[in-house]
RNA sequence: GGGCGAGUAGCUCAGUUGGUUAGAGCGCCUGCCUUACACGCAGGAUGUCGGGGGUUCGAGUCCCUCCUCGCCCACCA
């Protein structure tokens, strides 16, 4: 604290600042979360608890991370200095498919596949490489500034979220919400995996619907023909199916086609819910075991469900399949074997026409292959029951989500929500806890691993599959805090958490199921406020990624302009839901506003610093208001102002009473209005004006300018703290080396007391006056073209305003060094001896009166009233007419109409004053 | 096909229950290297608040309708 500002060198050295920094707030333990300090565990603060989305393990840094932490980070650091025992929990997720896909890669490059190394080699070569690269975007986190509990940071595949996942999986068994079904579930061919409705993800698609002709059994003459888009799948029909009430196939049903190519007998059956006769030809053709549609159908109609394609997406007689598929299409790639089928069914007259086709087709959400319907054993979890407190909880008002507008989504969602697969064939993940006998038929759903059959004691083996990545990142709000051990001091002092903040593509693969799971393993909701932010696009709007090559490295940003000028940019552009855009081709212009401010915010410091010095200042309380002059209230009051606005923008920080109520419901996460709130003032009141009002005062030293570098130094101080969280480098650089000494100062700003108002000051109108006069100097001086060195004789005439006009007149004075020093040559005096030369009107009724001889053109300041006057009365008009209207002074609100009557008052003395102005200027 | 959202300055967006003369950042124009800052200072221009209709004393804000763009959901073969 006895720095002095004379080390500080012309720009921020960012990058040894970061780095020295983050070492010192690690070292000193500012992060780390103690769970005595939480309420809910016999501390004094309430905690507020954030846990991050886990990134993938295997990821890099990019924007999205870089925004989606560093909103997290603002919020803990804001929350953390209002006192509150805060808890941002980092870590990462071992990303089944994504993660098994990187080292599957590796192994390709080698010229190997997963199974020449075999399961278990395979696992631990995986386990290896995420050891050794894992923590690298939890350093990227760090370089940024994230101020994580590291001392917590958790890993979805760890030995303690291992024994949760096992603990969930088991008591949902029990409870009877997991089951296994022979489905009819998506396919990745690539992947080798089945996927979640979810992770299927629709494209929009101009496909071929290929209209076929089946010819009856025993007289070809007669057929029925039929609409498909996958025509290979044709092998494995198993019957036609029309519209019971659809006249033109009523003749037809119970006959039985033959199927070509596969030459197969298949009867024309009839059913209701399955067939739209609206579509194609009405007539649908049945393949159950690569259709979900048609699976429903052949469940209903007990029909038989052949396999024809391969787990790899080749054609093949699978099981019930006999010999449907010809030696010469066997082996051939789905997509080969269409345009074969296609061509073999054309030949034999059986393709009628095609026509071009617009539908969704499921892709991988992984590998964007095309998804191919597959008929497995699969694990599923039965939604509805758990769903319901999900519902009731966002519709009772226990969580919110902002922007308000996802709510409908979620809820439509969980309304209508369907069983969902949690069985992946991968090797990468949580292994199924499911073990079958091969003696007897015993299912074993075991929390240890059984070593035989319970029933019979013959051997066991383990189900093959894994568990969906999603199963174990569901309870993250509690895994990470020990459960499924009660008595966990972190769970008992952190759970429920506070806020969940991310993007809006995980709504339903990872937040509406977190709620589910709070509720079904901890019987409460895992947070109360959802905050889902916008993506990061260029400028064409086009989402960043790393594979289109139009993404930016936050890293690339940090080492050019330092991470806080990163920050600022990203918060300062986050409106509510907005996305935010970035051009990557020119980071100069993108990052532009964070790095202004972060250089803008050095150099008040470096100015502030030099001249208040370092010796310590007097304490705000110890100053008797009759020593603060106009200026140093007025900047306390704007103080005030500042503060207010940013706690209204950054809401309340938890609900009053477990449930949000109407008043609070959608208030706060306003980041960009916090920081636009933060920013005016340290630059355009602070910075401004109030610095710019002190120069002479402090250069004069004696008891005023002790005042002022007392003022300075805390209203600076106060400045820094607002900003702390959105920039936290720079502002504690500067912050240790302001000369205020305060009992629960503390060393980091980090962990500084958040401002609040000081009720002392208010809005101080008589400099609001100055400021208005030193603009309308400034505006006359510009519009005139006075050069710097010209003086500009002002007078500032109160004496028209009403009351205490001499004392106005004496105040005035009293700054008049003040103006003086902003335009350098402008200066006020009172009223006597000045001929009028050119007024300007102050709303306030006031005049300054402006002297300078033989520049201001009369004709062209007659012609400038004129408008004015004219502009002036149509507006006095609007509002006398809205002052004589009845319902207006009945509906509007007292104030608003006090407001208007004063305006009024206001705007008529100011249209006498301009008339007159004409006048003397020689006009009428 | 269903549901939701958006359209405000050249660009990206604020504008909370209808109520002073609709704002910010970036960009643009003019003048300034004024010993904290040219990544700056001072001044300035640009808006029929998507079109049309309605409710109201009063509409960027509420209702209807149309147009244009997004997003989410959905088994239409």
């Amino acid at each position: 604290m006895t720095d002095t500002a004379a080390e500080l060198p012309t720009l921020f050295d960012h990058q040894s600042a970061e780095a020295t920094l983050y070492q010192e707030w690690l070292a000193a333990g500012l992060f780390t979360a103690d769970p005595a300090g939480s309420d809910l565990a016999g501390g004094d603060r309430d905690p507020f608890v954030i846990v991050m989305p886990p990134p993938n393990v295997t990821a890099v840094l990019h924007m999205g991370h870089g925004l989606n932490n560093t909103v997290q980070d603002v919020l803990i650091r804001w929350r953390r200095m209002c006192g509150d025992e805060a808890l941002w929990l980092p870590g990462t997720d071992h990303a089944g498919i994504a993660t098994q896909n990187v080292i599957e890669k590796q192994l390709g490059a080698e010229g190997k596949t997963r199974f020449d190394l075999g399961r278990q080699a395979f696992v631990e070569r995986t386990s290896e490489f995420v050891t050794a690269t894992g923590g690298t975007i939890l350093d990227q986190l760090r370089a940024i500034g994230a101020s994580c509990d590291w001392s917590r940071t958790a890993y979805t595949l760890s030995p303690e979220l291992s024994q949760a996942v096992r603990e969930a999986f088991v008591q949902l068994y029990e409870r009877g919400l997991i089951y296994r079904g022979h489905r009819v579930i998506h396919w990745c061919p690539r992947c080798l995996t089945s996927l979640s409705d979810e992770e299927a993800e629709f494209g929009d698609e101009t496909g071929t619907l290929y209209y076929l002709r089946y010819p009856l059994t025993g007289d070809p003459s007669q057929g029925i023909t039929i609409a498909t888009t996958r025509p290979e799948t044709m092998l494995a029909d198993v019957s036609v199916a029309v519209h019971p009430d659809d006249d033109r196939y009523r003749d037809l049903v119970g006959k039985t086609v033959t199927l070509p190519i596969a030459d197969v007998e298949i009867p024309i059956i009839t059913d209701e819910i399955g067939v739209d006769p609206e579509f194609g030809t009405g007539a649908v053709k049945i393949t159950p075991a690569h259709d979900a549609n048609d699976f429903e159908m052949g469940t209903r109609h007990g029909l038989a469900m052949p396999i024809v394609i391969s787990p790899e997406g080749v054609m093949e007689n699978g099981s019930d399949a006999g010999s449907r598929v010809p030696d010469t299409l066997l082996g051939l790639d789905r997509f080969e074997a269409r345009k074969r089928i296609v061509e073999m069914l054309r030949e034999s007259g059986a393709l009628i026409r095609t026509e071009s086709h617009a539908h969704a087709v499921r892709h991988c959400y992984r590998c964007d292959t095309v998804v191919e319907p597959r008929l497995s054993d699969q694990w599923f979890v039965k939604m509805k029951p758990l769903a319901e407190p999900a519902l009731a909880a966002v519709r009772e008002r226990q969580i919110r989500i902002l922007p308000e507008r996802w709510e409908a989504v979620y809820v439509n969602w969980l309304e209508g929500i369907r069983d969902w697969n949690i069985s992946r064939q991968l090797w990468w993940g949580h292994r199924i806890p499911v073990w079958y006998c091969d003696g007897c038929s015993e299912v074993t759903v075991s929390r240890d691993d059984p070593s035989s059959c319970p029933k019979c004691g013959g051997s066991v083996r383990q189900d093959e599959d894994v568990l969906d990545t999603w199963f174990s990142s569901w309870l993250w709000p509690f895994s990470t805090l020990g459960w499924p051990d009660r008595n966990s001091a972190d769970l008992k002092a952190f759970y429920p958490t506070d806020a969940l903040v991310t993007a809006p593509e995980i709504l339903f693969f990872w937040v509406a199921r977190m709620i589910m799971a709070g509720y079904a393993f901890m019987d409460k909701a895992p947070f109360h406020t959802v905050y889902l932010h916008g993506t990061v696009r260029d400028m064409k709007h086009v989402k960043m990624s790393k594979s289109l090559g139009n993404g930016i490295d936050p890293l690339d940003v940090r080492a050019q302009f330092g991470a806080d000028s990163l920050r600022y940019t990203v918060i300062a552009g986050l409106g509510m839901g907005a996305d935010v855009m970035l051009d990557p081709n020119d980071l100069e212009k993108s990052f532009a506003p964070g790095r202004n401010f972060v250089t803008k915010l050095w150099n008040i410091g470096r100015f502030l610093l030099t001249n208040v010095g370092s010796d310590t200042v007097l304490p705000l309380d110890s100053i008797d208001s009759s020593r603060l002059r106009r200026a140093d209230r007025w900047i306390l009051g704007s103080l005030n102002t500042a503060i207010a606005e940013c706690d209204a923008a950054l809401g309340p920080a938890r609900p009053r009473d477990r449930v949000w109520d109407e008043a609070e419901l959608y208030r706060g996460l306003r980041l960009s209005e916090y920081t636009e709130s933060a920013r005016r003032f340290v630059w355009n009141e602070l910075a401004d004006w109030y610095l710019e009002s002190t120069k002479s005062r402090l250069a004069a030293g004696g008891d005023d300018g002790e005042v002022a570098r007392a003022v300075l130094a805390h209203s600076f101080d106060a400045a820094l703290r607002l900003l702390q969280p959105i920039v936290p480098f720079i502002t504690d650089t500067l912050w240790r080396r302001i000369p205020v000494q305060d009992a629960d100062r503390g060393e980091f700003i980090a962990v500084a007391p958040w401002p609040v108002q000081d009720e002392r000051f208010a809005a101080e109108p008589e400099f609001e006056l100055v400021r208005e006069a030193v603009n309308g100097i400034r505006q006359l001086r510009s519009d005139y073209a006075i050069p710097p060195g010209q003086r500009a004789h002002a007078v500032l005439d109160t004496s028209s305003a009403g009351d205490s006009a001499s004392r106005d007149i004496a105040v005035f004075d009293e700054e008049a060094s003040f103006i003086g020093r902003v335009t350098r040559t402008d200066v006020v005096t009172d009223a006597e001896g000045t001929d009028q030369a050119a007024t300007i009107l102050l709303s306030s009724g006031s005049r300054i009166l402006l002297s300078l001889e033989g520049i201001i053109d009369i004709e062209k300041e007659l012609k400038k009233a004129r408008a004015e006057l004219e502009k002036l009365s149509s507006q006095l008009d609007a509002l006398e007419t809205r002052l004589s209207n009845p319902g207006f002074t009945e509906r509007a609100p007292g104030s608003v109409v006090e407001a208007e009557r004063l305006k009024q008052g206001e705007w008529t003395a100011r249209k006498a004053q301009l008339a007159q102005k004409v006048f003397s200027l020689g006009g009428s």
